[in-house]
DNA sequence: TGTCAGCATGTCGGATCTGACATAGCCTAC
DNA sequence: GTAGGCTATGTCAGATCCGACATGCTGACA
């Protein structure tokens, strides 16, 4: 649980479904991953959709502007259990969870 | 956050829906607490899939039997994070991940 | 009834996460 | 070019979580 950190960092940067290969990353260690930064885009989409900045998000979330960004980021140091909780915090629903946690890894294009 | 603990404990009593009117919970606080049951639950089934005990999940997971005792009971002091990381260690998929978030409050008799 | 396997609950030291602050980069408008 | 709004990155003290151990509970089998 410390490698992974990295992996995120750089994972973050390709096509995200290379990670595990590049990096020495197990089957699960890359779905968590993948995983976070479903959540973390997820995030970024609901505070767009209410037309929101990143401080004022952080004001609703009861958190700050610069943790809003690591969990935009999909950072390190942001669990996906604070993903979860912002994203609901900020009206994503159940079905908004599934259906981005079902989404297909790859996501350039589309 | 605090309130929180004790109440998914007396929610994972009952129906699970009602939990949000019972306690004091925000429907955000409401919704984390029932997408730590599913996981829970989608956690234990996994476990039941493969036909082990806690304790030798616990060891796959390199946790503790002790642990998986709460990952499967949603206990406040497991994090969504764990409980998914878990999930995916057992050999669960994104899409199981999906599909168990996504399912209805209610799950009683199916 | 005693024992045993499996699951649940309480507690604690150490590890990790979180909010906050400081600060730096990036645009756009002046 | 510089001021200002927005986002990104680094750091840290305090809060929370995690694994482990101890212990309790239950049902099955003899």
């Amino acid at each position: 649980m410390k490698r992974q950190k990295k992996a995120r960092l750089e994972a973050a940067g390709w096509k995200v479904g290379s990670a595990r290969e590049f990096l020495g990353l197990t089957d699960a260690e890359a779905a968590v991953v993948e995983v976070k930064l479903e959540l973390a885009k997820a995030l970024r989409d609901q505070r767009a959709r209410r037309k929101m900045t990143q401080a004022e998000a952080g004001r609703v979330l009861g958190s700050s502007q610069s943790r809003v960004a690591k969990m935009e980021a999909g950072d390190p140091s942001v669990s996906i259990d604070l993903l979860v909780r912002a994203l609901f915090k900020l009206g994503g629903s159940r079905q908004d969870l599934g259906r981005h946690l079902a989404a297909p890894t790859k996501r350039r294009a589309a």
